[in-house]
DNA sequence: CCTGAGACTTGGAAGAATTTTG
DNA sequence: CAAAATTCTTCCAAGTCTCAGG
């Protein structure tokens, strides 16, 4: 309580401090919006009901006056997470609805009625009949096995053969139920969006130490067909409705304990300050933890967000010797050191993940730096005119390719060769090694230090270098936004963040040329108007004309203008094609960086952080100024 | 040291909402 | 204004890493 009433105090009093502050700030990014911006915004008054526009513009400043500033108090005593928790547990997925007697399934090609877990059970993997999974002989056995057993016995005994079930109508039920929800009225829609605003209201939110904070997925996993990713032995399998009686709650001792549901009893309820979790349950598939944790906006998780760029900032000091350390470790007489230091090599130079062990036939099959096998490697003495190259060749996390022809200094060449002697491909490259080796020598190294750390320093000083090697101030936002995203992508490719070529992107790309030659068309015609234009004012030397040339020069101008975005927009899309930049920015880069780039460079913060993420980033916004160097 | 449990971060895809376009 | 395109949000799987206990 002590604790509780200090924050308090502290906040309303850099509440005051701040306000000044913030008028300003409010003057600047106001003066800061486009012309047209303003427009638009003016041309929809009119339209749009008044109330509507009150209430928005109200919720605007509560978001402002309310938020709680954690990162100005002071820190909570080590382990301890919080002194007040209160929520209202999870909320459960909705139960089974059967389907409409006219909606039927077939085995062996008659109608056959199914009891309702059956039925239930069907339904999810009619719903999946056209994705790829339901191909798959792994998944079709995993389904049918599971399936199998929550039949009845005397279903049992009919249904022997998935080829024999038909799904068919089942599938387009749910179909035409998801094209109906769609084409629901206005007045409905938004019924149903008040009804989920309510349950989120009431579920989605906890008082943490006094403040009403943001839960992350306050609703428990629906009951369905687990689907891997990659080549996953369990795909298929069934995963259960979490009841309460599955759930652990998490609370202080002192708060309004969350009911059950009705008839209902939780598993447990505890009351552990040393953890950051509202409830958890076990999930059957792997028989592992599930949680319920707090949205990234929360001090919670922005403390320890911002606590590990700091960790990465501190290796930035000693980056340089523990390179030393493992150059000369390559020479070491002891295998395990040598091991140890060309498996840092890669971490370091290739932003490798550590690749902790895994059980075998539980998960797809994919590593990382420890865990590479022989196989995963070709050595190349010479190759394109490069000396010493490794190929690398393996899935990494959420089986995702990774791909990379390096050259690589001449010891670390030698030492994986002599690595490799005498090796199956399916041997692990690194015998002597595993990651609590690694992270426990990186630990003696530098207090907190471990693998992980080493992406996050590599992607957070890639993205300085890359926005001070990119940026020209003379360039407009958009030229400078270009910018930006080039950097970030420089960084995404390091950490390998791919994506599948989105779906339309042929033909968004095609559209996308052809308004580029229709403004270059433009351009060219406006180049001529201004010719005449000019040659009429030399003619006739009136104002008239004059002033008419001056349109057109504006005009041209405007035009090139727009033809220069356009273009800019084109090279954007096409480099941005099979590279995923969200994970970077959201868990990799240092956002006060990005933060101080803007200031620097007059680029207000919305064009690079969607509201959400300037929730999750307020803490690196509030303290970071144009002068914040990583 | 090794092992497994537990807690927490990181990841792309899919679905929903919003904006742009024709 | 509807359809298409784009952006944002949700979903939940799959990693990392620490710690307790043998």
């Amino acid at each position: 309580p002590r604790k509780e009433k200090r924050g308090k105090i502290k906040e309303k009093k850099s509440k005051e401090e701040k306000k000044e502050k913030r008028k300003k700030n409010k003057k600047k990014s106001d003066e800061e919006e486009t012309p047209q911006k303003t427009q638009k915004r003016k041309s929809k008054e009119g339209e749009e009901n008044n109330n509507n526009k009150k209430a928005k513009k109200e919720d605007k400043k509560e978001e402002t006056e309310n938020k709680w500033k954690w990162w100005e108090e002071e820190k909570k005593e080590d382990g301890v997470k919080w002194t007040q928790l209160e929520h209202r547990g999870p909320y459960f997925a909705p139960l089974y609805e059967p389907l409409p007697d006219d909606v039927q399934f077939y085995y062996d090609g008659k109608p056959l009625k199914l009891s309702l877990a059956t039925e239930e059970i069907a339904t999810f993997y009619a719903k999946m009949l056209d994705h790829e999974y339901t191909t798959k002989e792994i998944f079709q056995n995993n389904f049918f096995n599971d399936w199998r057993k929550e039949m009845t016995s005397k279903e049992q005994k009919i249904i022997k053969d998935l080829d024999k079930c038909d799904f068919r109508e089942i599938h387009k039920y749910f179909v035409d139920k998801s094209e109906a929800r769609k084409a629901l009225s206005k007045e409905e829609k938004q019924k149903l969006k008040e009804e989920s605003d309510k349950i989120q209201e009431e579920y989605g939110y906890c008082i943490l130490d006094g403040h009403r904070e943001k839960i992350g997925n306050f609703k428990t996993e629906p009951p369905g067909l687990f689907r891997g990713r990659g080549d996953h032995p369990k795909m298929g399998m069934l995963k259960k409705r979490i009841m309460p009686e599955d759930v652990v709650i998490n609370c202080s001792k002192d708060s309004k304990i969350p009911e059950p549901p009705e008839g209902h009893k939780w598993k447990e309820v505890r009351f552990d300050n040393t953890v950051t979790w509202l409830a958890s349950w076990t999930e059957n598939i792997q028989n592992t933890l599930k949680y319920i944790m707090l949205n990234p906006s929360s001090k919670l998780k922005g403390e320890k967000d911002w606590q590990k760029y700091e960790v990465a900032r501190r290796l930035k000091d000693v980056v340089h010797k523990i390179r030393a350390q493992y150059r000369a470790d390559w020479k070491s007489k002891e295998m395990k050191k040598r091991q140890r230091a060309v498996a840092l090599y890669f971490i370091d130079k290739l932003a490798l993940r550590a690749g902790n062990e895994k059980e075998e036939g539980e998960t797809a099959d994919t590593v990382g730096c420890c865990s590479l096998r022989v196989e995963h490697i070709k050595l190349h003495p010479n190759l394109d005119g490069q000396e010493h190259v490794v190929e690398f060749d393996f899935l990494g996390k959420d089986s995702i390719r990774y791909y990379n022809k390096v050259s690589v200094e001449k010891m670390v060449f030698k030492n994986l060769q002599l690595f490799m002697k005498n090796k199956n491909p399916a041997d692990d490259l690194f015998d002597r090694l595993n990651t609590s080796i690694l992270n426990r020598h990186l630990q003696s190294l530098m207090d907190g230090l471990s693998a992980k750390v080493f992406r996050t320093y590599n992607a957070s000083i890639t993205l300085q270098e890359q926005l001070k090697a990119l940026t020209n101030s003379e360039d407009n936002v958009a030229g400078k936004l270009l910018s930006y995203n080039r950097a970030n992508r420089a960084v995404a490719i390091l950490c390998n963040h791919q994506r599948s070529t989105p779906k339309t992107f042929e033909k968004s790309m095609q559209n996308l040329q052809i308004k580029i030659d229709a403004k270059k068309q433009q351009v060219e015609e406006a180049q001529q108007e201004l010719k005449k234009a000019e040659d009429e004012f030399e003619d006739t030397k009136d104002a008239k004309a004059e002033a008419n040339v001056e349109k057109k020069k504006k005009l041209l101008k405007r035009l090139e203008e727009q033809l220069a975005k356009l273009n800019v927009q084109a090279t954007d899309k096409e480099e941005n094609k099979q590279i995923a930049l969200g994970t970077s920015k959201l868990n990799y880069l240092d956002p006060r960086i990005s933060i101080a780039w803007c200031k620097k460079f007059g680029v207000p913060i919305e064009k690079i952080y969607n509201k959400t993420q300037r929730e999750k980033f307020a803490w690196a916004i509030d303290m970071a100024d144009e002068d914040f160097e990583f």
